[in-house]
DNA sequence: CTTGAAAGGTGTACGGCGTACACTCTGCGG
DNA sequence: CCGCAGAGTGTACGCCGTACACCTTTCAAG
C-alpha cells in the first residue's frame, strides 16, 4: 500500500530505478498549463478537473495554488497581459496609443478565450491597471483634459485590448456542405428577406485586389474603427471640447 | 395513487371542487416567464431546474417545449428582441440611426442580461437578422456604398444594440463599507501607483452641475462615442472614402 | 541526525447542473 | 367510445466546483 501510494507520484517511467520524482505544482506553472490549455481545447472545456488531470493530479491539488475557479480565471488574465510589451516613448499620442493597442491586441489575440474572460471579470486585477494606468498616461502626458481623457477612454472601451466588438461572428464554422440546390434555395430567401444584408455581405469580396471568397478581414476592420474614434477624440481635444454643459 | 397524481396537476387550491386546472405550458410561457426570471434573478442562476419550478412542473417537462438550453437563451434573445419597436420612416440618415440604435438601447436595458445572452450566441435567429435588416436598409438607403455600409457596422459593433463597450465595470457592487484607515491606505497606495488612473477617475464629479459622487452617466458615454463614430463615417462618406486599395 | 510543523497532495463526498430515456396521463378528432 | 399524439413525470447518468479530513513530503531549527 506504502508502495503504491509512492508509485503513483513518479512519472511515466516503469522501472524504479532514478524515479525522476515530478517536480511540485506552484501557481506558476498551474497558470502557464492552464492558459496552454485553454488554447487548445476552449476557456469552456477547462475544467479544474481537466486542469489536474494535465499534471497527473488530483482535482483539489490545485486548490493548494488558486483559491478556486474564479481565482485561477483571474490568475490566467494576469499570465497574459503580461505578455503585453510596454510601450515606448517618446511618440506622439496617437502613435503610441495605436502602437499600444496593437500590441496588446497582438498579445490577447494568441488566446481566443481572452476576450470573453476579460469582459465577464468584474474585479481588476493590478495587471489589468498597470496595463490602464499606462494608457491613460499617454492621454493626459499629451495635454488633454482629464475629462476628455475619461469620455475617450469609455469610447475607446475593449478596443483598448485590441478587442472588436463583433457584430457578425464570421469565424464561425460554415454549415457542412448542404446541397447545392438547398443552399441556392436559402441564398434565394435569404435574398427575399435580407436584401440590404446580403448587398453589404457580398460587397467586400468584390475588392478586385483581394482574394475572393475572404470575409471581412479583422484587422482592416479594426483598424477602420480605431482611426474613426481617434479621428473624433482630436477633432474634440482640438476644439477644446468640455463634458461641463450636459 | 391516482388520486395524488391528480392532485399534483392542480393549482395552490386544496378543496377540490372547481379545480382550476393549470393552463398548459407552450413555447411562448416558457420564454417570457424565463425572460422574467432572468430578469429577476440573473441569467446565471437561471436553469432549467429552478424555470421548471416556476410552473411547478419537472425539469424534464421544458423539453417539450424548447430543444435545450441553448435554444432557450436563443428563443429569449427572440423575445427582447421583439420588444424593440420599429423605426420611424422619412428620417435623415444619422437621425434615423440614432433614433433605432436608443430604441434597442431602452429595450434591451431592460435586460441586464441581453448583452452577455446575445454576444455569446454564436448563430443568428431571423429576430436579429430582421433587426439588422432595418438597420443596414438605413445606410444603403441613404446612398451609402455598400464597401462603407459594411465597415461602418462593423465600427459601430455591438452598439447597434445600445451596448456600451464597458472598460471599468462601474455598476459593480463596493466593498462594504472599510474602516476609513483602510480606506484612507488603499487611496494612498492608488494614488501612488495609478495617478493617471485617479486623476481621470475623479474629474467627472467636478463638474458643477454634476451630482458629486455620481460615477460615469452611461446615457452620456454611450452618445459620446456613438457621436464619435457617426461623425467618422458622415465624414468618409462625403469623402467619397472606398476601401479598394488596402 | 532528529524532529516537528508547514505546505503539498489525496480520497471521499455533496449538492447542483443539463438532459437521455422510458413511462403515464390528457385532450381531441374520428 | 376509441386511440393516438403530445404534455408532463420519474429515474438516472455523467459532468461540474469544492468542503473536509487525512496522509506525505520538505526543510529548517535543535
Amino acid at each position: 500500500m506504502y508502495r503504491v501510494y509512492l508509485s503513483s507520484r513518479y512519472a511515466g517511467t516503469v522501472s524504479d530505478e532514478t524515479p525522476e520524482r515530478r517536480p511540485r505544482l506552484n501557481r506558476e506553472r498551474v497558470l502557464a498549463r492552464a492558459v496552454e490549455l485553454a488554447d487548445e481545447i476552449g476557456v469552456d472545456a477547462l475544467t479544474m478537473r481537466r486542469l489536474a488531470h494535465e499534471f497527473d493530479v488530483v482535482p483539489m491539488a490545485l486548490y493548494k495554488h488558486v483559491a478556486n475557479k474564479e481565482d485561477l480565471l483571474e490568475g490566467m488574465v494576469d499570465t497574459i497581459i503580461a505578455e503585453i510589451p510596454p510601450g515606448v516613448a517618446g511618440l506622439a499620442w496617437r502613435e503610441a496609443v495605436t502602437q499600444r493597442i496593437h500590441a496588446a491586441r497582438r498579445a490577447l489575440q494568441r488566446h481566443p478565450w481572452s476576450r470573453a474572460v476579460i469582459e465577464s471579470r468584474t474585479t481588476k486585477t493590478m495587471a489589468v491597471l498597470d496595463y490602464l494606468e499606462s494608457f491613460t498616461a499617454i492621454f493626459l502626458g499629451a495635454g488633454f483634459s482629464a475629462d476628455l481623457t475619461h469620455h475617450a477612454l469609455h469610447a475607446i472601451g475593449g478596443r483598448v485590448w485590441g478587442f472588436t466588438q463583433e457584430l457578425f461572428d464570421d469565424s464561425s464554422t460554415e454549415a457542412p456542405a448542404l446541397p447545392p440546390e438547398v443552399q441556392a434555395a436559402q441564398f434565394e430567401a435569404m435574398a427575399q428577406r435580407y436584401p440590404s444584408i446580403l448587398a453589404v455581405a457580398t460587397a467586400s469580396p468584390h475588392d478586385e485586389t483581394t482574394i475572393v471568397g475572404r470575409g471581412c478581414d479583422d484587422e482592416f476592420e479594426f483598424d477602420f474603427a480605431l482611426d474613426l474614434l481617434l479621428d473624433g477624440i482630436e477633432k474634440r481635444r482640438a476644439d477644446g471640447w468640455t463634458s461641463a454643459r450636459r
